[in-house]
DNA sequence: TCATCTGTATTACTATCATAGTACAGTAGT
DNA sequence: ACTACTGTACTATGATAGTAATACAGATGA
């Protein structure tokens, strides 16, 4: 499902944050799809539900998703706030993103395909066993 | 030089240890270089002295920098294998990215297409192309 | 109605992050 | 010796992050 580096300098509800954000872009999960309940994430990644809760809050205030008491978290990619000059912000992005890139020495080719890499949710950090 | 976000979920001391690892594994910063002083480098960047001391002290942990009472902190990266690192940034790099414009709200689909027409215009081809 | 699930809210506690200020020790130039 | 740098160390304070435990409110099915 998901996975924790509680070692990780970015914050764990920041983790899971990005996690399911990349998993509603890249199409995993789609409108309506129900997120798991509050409590059964945070077993499942023995975390604490708050910090779920957290997660899930700041998902809703972006737009990703909308609680429902007593029903659950859903996707919802109807009412997602958007930027006038996202456009613009997201080229100044990739701009610096390759710069950065090209500069460990990495070819076009090979950033393209660590690119995709990433984006289907492809981790690999160290695992034991 | 340096570009510090204090809104970051990302710690201040961690946001500027990866910029410095990246110039380090990048090239831009050679064996013997000096860093900017502590004191210096907190008032370029209007932070705190002590969070600079920090990522110092991480980067000499990590073996990166040496760090002299008096002198300053200097780049030893000695005949470390920067290879690993090269891609371990590369991956962080990529991740932010992702990220940053997942939250403006693009789909995968959609940052592939952006990152493949900026490749096109930015990257000089290989001679295998 | 009752049990059990769901999200939400609150309090308490610990650890980390970042700040501010002070002080001490080593190096170099005048 | 003096001055002005350098890194280092320490205390203190406030904001976040994460955990733990409890309670409340809405939804559902038996």
């Amino acid at each position: 499902m998901y996975n924790i580096d509680s070692r990780s300098a970015i914050p764990v509800y920041e983790q899971l944050k990005r996690q399911i954000m990349l998993s509603i872009v890249s199409g995993r999960l789609d409108d309506g799809d129900k997120l798991p309940s509050i409590r059964e994430l945070a077993a499942a990644l023995r975390i604490n539900p708050n910090t779920v809760a957290k997660t899930y809050r700041q998902l809703e205030t972006d737009g990703f998703v909308t609680s429902r008491k007593g029903l659950g978290v859903f996707i919802t990619t109807g009412n997602r706030e958007l930027q006038s000059n996202r456009i613009e912000i997201f080229e100044e992005l990739t701009d610096e993103y390759i710069s950065k890139a090209a500069g460990l020495g990495l070819t076009a080719d090979e950033i393209m395909k660590g690119l995709e890499r990433s984006l289907k949710g492809e981790i690999e950090h160290d695992k034991n066993e």
